[in-house]
DNA sequence: CACTTGACCTGTCCGC
DNA sequence: TGCGGACAGGTCAAGT
């Protein structure tokens, strides 16, 4: 579930919360894809390491710990990272908070600290994992590999993203955001929020559209995910940040999940849903047509 | 090789 | 109310 505006919640949260806290324990409860190196190995590794900071990388989080060593976190769809500090563990949680006491039967892995806080990894679908890598490796993963820059980089300019996308030209448009060797951190959710904004169609082939178009795009990809770190992202079902609360930017879509509901610019015109390269996919067919 | 599909999992929702 | 099937926000391996 989490893309970049999610992912990036957590890490802020998590930047507040972590840096200096001294590991304790580790337990592991159902966690296959998670520290394939062995897990009592790693646990031995990671007990007494200080965190340093919490960084981002597309959507993966990155825990660095003072002993070179850094905790690689992949969501996927359903996966939770949620800090609780001595004095709320158990009722003091938010009230708007989607989950209680834990570590409950989706937590697959959780981190004490001494000084009584706690980190839980909670993962209801199992797809996402964390593994403990040296800080100097984690570039050397096949995913940060062939990772595309960050889109809210400064540094990353719509000529790169142009060029990027046009390795593609053959295919739609809508896969090819959402392939992360383009552009990093676009999800489902915010790949059709940016398609209805530059009136492009998901399914147009990459080939039939224009410069102009493709740098419309990548404002509006900008402009959508920064809604979402600013509304604190989007929460259907399970996303929720690092001290429990859920994300509002669903409240502000324009086209995700509103399936039925008019379009913000053709009150008389429905969102439609449909399936494009498999995912479910929402448009206005007056603003979005095939080029 | 480029692209698409299925697999990984569990839970929920919808139609019969 | 019960049950089968479809579906869910991500990525990768396997297949075409």
């Amino acid at each position: 579930m989490p893309e970049l505006p999610e992912v990036e919640t957590i890490r802020a949260g998590l930047a507040r919360l972590l840096p200096q806290r001294k590991i304790e324990a580790v337990a592991v409860y159902d966690s296959p894809k998670s520290f394939p190196n062995g897990e009592e190995q790693t646990k031995q590794f990671l007990i007494g390491a200080d965190v340093l900071r919490v960084r981002r990388r597309a959507k993966v989080l990155l825990i660095d710990l003072d002993t070179n060593y850094t905790l690689v976190v992949h969501l996927k769809m359903t996966g939770q990272l949620v800090f609780r500090g001595e004095t709320n563990f158990g009722a003091g949680h938010p009230t708007d908070s989607l989950i209680g006491r834990l570590p409950d039967r989706s937590t697959r892995v959780q981190v004490d600290f001494i000084d009584g806080s706690h980190l839980f990894f909670n993962d209801q679908r199992k797809f996402g994992w964390i593994k403990l890598l040296p800080t100097q490796e984690v570039g050397y993963l096949s995913f940060f590999q062939k990772v595309g820059p960050e889109p809210l980089e400064e540094t990353t300019t719509s000529e790169q993203f142009i060029g990027r996308v046009r390795r593609h030209n053959n295919m739609m448009i809508k896969p090819a955001i959402l392939d992360q060797s383009v552009i990093a951190g676009v999800g489902n959710i915010y790949a059709d929020e940016a398609l209805w904004a530059a009136k492009i169609h998901p399914e147009t082939r990459v080939g039939h559209l224009s410069d102009e178009q493709l740098n419309t795009l990548f404002k509006e990809i900008r402009a959508v995910l920064l809604l979402g770190i600013e509304k604190g992202g989007s929460t259907d079902k399970n996303y929720i940040d690092a001290e429990g609360r859920r994300g509002n930017y669903l409240s502000f879509a324009r086209v995700f999940r509103r399936e039925g509901q008019p379009c913000p610019v053709h009150p008389d015109q429905e969102i439609v849903k449909l399936k494009v390269a498999g995912r479910g996919t929402h448009i206005c067919p007056v603003c979005q047509v095939v080029q």
